[in-house]
RNA sequence: GCGCCCGUAGCUCAGCUGGAUAGAGCGUCAGCCUCCGAAGUUGAAGGCCAUGGGUUCGAAUCCCGUCGGGCGUACCA
């Protein structure tokens, strides 16, 4: 049983008296800010002040002399402030939490209580129209990070990605590749409007152009395996492309560029450390007719009506402001109808939650999506929507306008080139998802000591080299155990247990709350009380066995955790780091 | 106009779902390596938590108003 369930069964006992009973009450236990408040503290007492109209003080010292745990366990109970009640935690079972904490099917374990349900998480889904910019790059690396959390929560977590394969945006793509490619040849050819200017046309324009058709279906052959199987090779030879009618021709230049843009996304996703367990394409859902499914659930469901020669959506009756169009009034189903059959195979899947991360700009479009899935019957929580607020790129003291279409933007590629995906990753992840970023350019391409991630990963490095070297004198550090961490004496080395232990919380609180960044601020953490250690324990291979013994397996016990959540960052812990003057 | 998000140190941001004296990094100033890794560490300076009310034992946190910033308000995708 985890400390804190001991503590509130140990409350609800000595709560009886007053006829407060679990269902009633909320017990709240922390850790207290100030040490000398003790290791975990309760509120009760002030809570139930005001309903049982005594002073919260008198009770929480009644409450305190009627509370009893081992003294193994809670070495003192006293009361502070208004009424708060604090409880000191005995070391020698602070010991025995990290042990749990460390051990393989300890508390790690126990927090798995998600009995393996199947949640999908699908983040980025950019549009196939050009490389990933860097707005892609935070969602990236708090999708990742979240699967990893609810896996580590019991959960069978799901990475998708949604390819928008389909629509107008497609035959725009093709129409501008193709305007390229025939300037490029000479012909006079008006180039569409807002079609895609970027340079990347122009690139993939004159590749083509130099390729045969052998070549291009070489490429396709390349790009395509088993996971990812959706967009095949045009047919047809290169150069007679220009020849053929403008809209099959415009068929042929698209499926090329997405064939080429999807190749790029991909990689640029597999350098960043990213892995989608599907990519999910837009274009099946038509083919299999599951739009058409989708819409026809929706009529047996009553919530649809029509007018003006277009079918609806009745979602003010889930709470969206009007109704919206399913089926436009020239027949073309509308993406939301697309995206409505998505969600819904989703479900049919056999997902239990859908978590999806949209931008800022899409937070219109939740309820009526989440309204469509209520209808369908999944459930009201079945979709969960998480906005990640906007990144805004800084560059010398100046925004920089994302504009795809004008080809003016940052590629999450350069962002990699020029910070490394760790950095990167590290940066986006102590931002909470639901506040605006600023991100210096400059500040990030100077590699300076304002990378966070360095202290954490050169605590991990120190680590490491301490016990290359203790190896290295002959010192042996065997299993960790009750009896190996029993030395452990300064205040400096009982700061990093307390916070070592309370890994298992954080996971679970991180998760819950769908708020990765808290790892990162337990990264941080854990590094520097390990440094205060460091330099408050100088000398510790020069000290009598039973101490040096402590305070490496501290340090070991140190390093695997530091490992565990720079793992689930998808940040590399390294063994050495070079030396800097 | 309406809706959503945001406003915390000079800058970039945390603040564990309402707790005790508001935190970190960068920048500034002053210390700490003949010693296991100084990308570290110790300390100083820097705050009317945008603002005015409310809720209660207690508010940066919850509610309402105001002011500022971002985004959205399609038979686009």
């Amino acid at each position: 049983m985890m400390l804190e369930d001991l503590l509130r069964k140990g409350l609800f006992a000595a709560l009886e008296v007053y006829g407060v009973f679990e269902e009633d009450i909320n017990i709240d236990l922390e850790k207290p800010r100030d040490r000398s408040h003790g290791d975990l503290s309760t509120n009760v007492a002030l809570m139930l002040g005001g309903r049982l109209k005594r002073k919260p003080r008198e009770l929480a010292g009644e409450i305190a002399a009627n509370v009893s745990f081992s003294r193994d366990v809670i070495e003192s109970v006293e009361i502070a402030g208004p009424g708060f009640i604090n409880f000191r935690v005995a070391r020698d079972y602070q010991v025995k939490m990290l042990l749990d904490v460390i051990t393989p099917g300890g508390a790690l374990e126990d927090i798995k209580t998600g009995g393996g349900k199947r949640i999908n998480v699908e983040f980025i889904s950019a549009n196939p129209t050009g490389p990933l910019n860097v707005v892609s790059a935070r969602a990236g690396a708090f999708g990742m990070t979240l699967v990893k959390l609810l896996d580590a929560i019991g959960y069978d977590a799901h990475a998708e990605y949604y390819v928008n394969d389909a629509g107008r945006q497609v035959t725009l793509l093709g129409q501008s590749l193709r305007a390229h490619y025939l300037q490029l040849v000479g012909d006079e050819i008006e180039f569409p409007e807002n079609g895609y200017k970027g340079r990347y046309l122009e690139i993939m324009a004159g590749e083509l152009l130099e390729q045969d058709t052998e070549a291009v279906q070489a490429a396709a052959m390349a790009f395509n395996d088993e996971s990812f199987q959706r967009i095949t090779a045009p047919e047809g030879n290169a150069a007679d492309w220009r020849q053929l009618p403008e809209d099959q021709s415009v068929r042929f230049f698209a499926k090329y560029a997405l064939m080429k843009i999807l190749s790029w996304q991909r990689e640029t996703c597999r350098r960043f450390g990213l892995r989608f367990e599907t990519w999910y394409f837009e274009s099946e859902l038509h083919e299999s007719k599951r739009v058409e499914r989708a819409l026809e659930k929706l009529k047996k469901m009553d919530v649809t009506f029509e007018e003006d020669d277009a079918i609806w959506f009745r979602s003010t009756d889930f709470g969206d402001e009007k109704d919206r169009v399913l089926v436009r009034s020239d027949g073309m189903s509308t993406y939301f109808l697309a995206d409505i059959a998505y969600h819904y195979h989703k479900y049919q899947r056999g997902f239990e939650r859908a978590i999806d991360f949209w931008g800022p700009d899409h937070h219109g479009y939740i309820p009526r999506m989440t309204g469509a899935m209520k209808a369908l019957g999944c459930g009201d929580d079945w979709l969960e929507v998480q906005i990640l607020q906007q990144v805004t790129f800084m560059e010398s003291g100046r925004n920089i306008q994302m504009s795809k279409r004008k080809g003016q933007f940052v590629t999450m590629d350069s962002l990699i080139d020029e910070v490394g995906a760790d950095v990167a990753k590290y940066i986006f992840l102590t931002r909470k998802p639901n506040s605006h970023l600023d991100f210096d350019l400059d500040l990030a391409r100077e590699q300076s000591d304002a990378n966070p991630v360095m202290k954490v990963k050169y605590a991990h490095a120190r680590i490491c080299s301490l016990l290359e070297k203790a190896a290295g004198l002959g010192v042996v550090v065997g299993e960790s155990t009750a009896d190996s961490l029993a030395h452990l004496e300064d205040e400096a080395e009982w700061n990093l247990v307390r916070e070592l232990i309370r890994l298992p919380q954080v996971i679970v609180s991180a998760a819950r709350a769908r708020e990765p960044h808290r790892l990162t601020g337990y990264a941080d953490e854990v590094a520097g009380l390990y440094n205060q250690f460091w330099h408050h324990c100088r000398g510790i291979l020069e000290k009598p066995a039973e101490r040096r013994e402590a305070q490496l397996q501290l340090s070991l016990a140190t390093r695997q955790i530091l490992r565990l959540v720079l793992d689930m960052l998808g940040v590399d812990a390294p063994e050495s780091m070079e030396k800097r003057d």
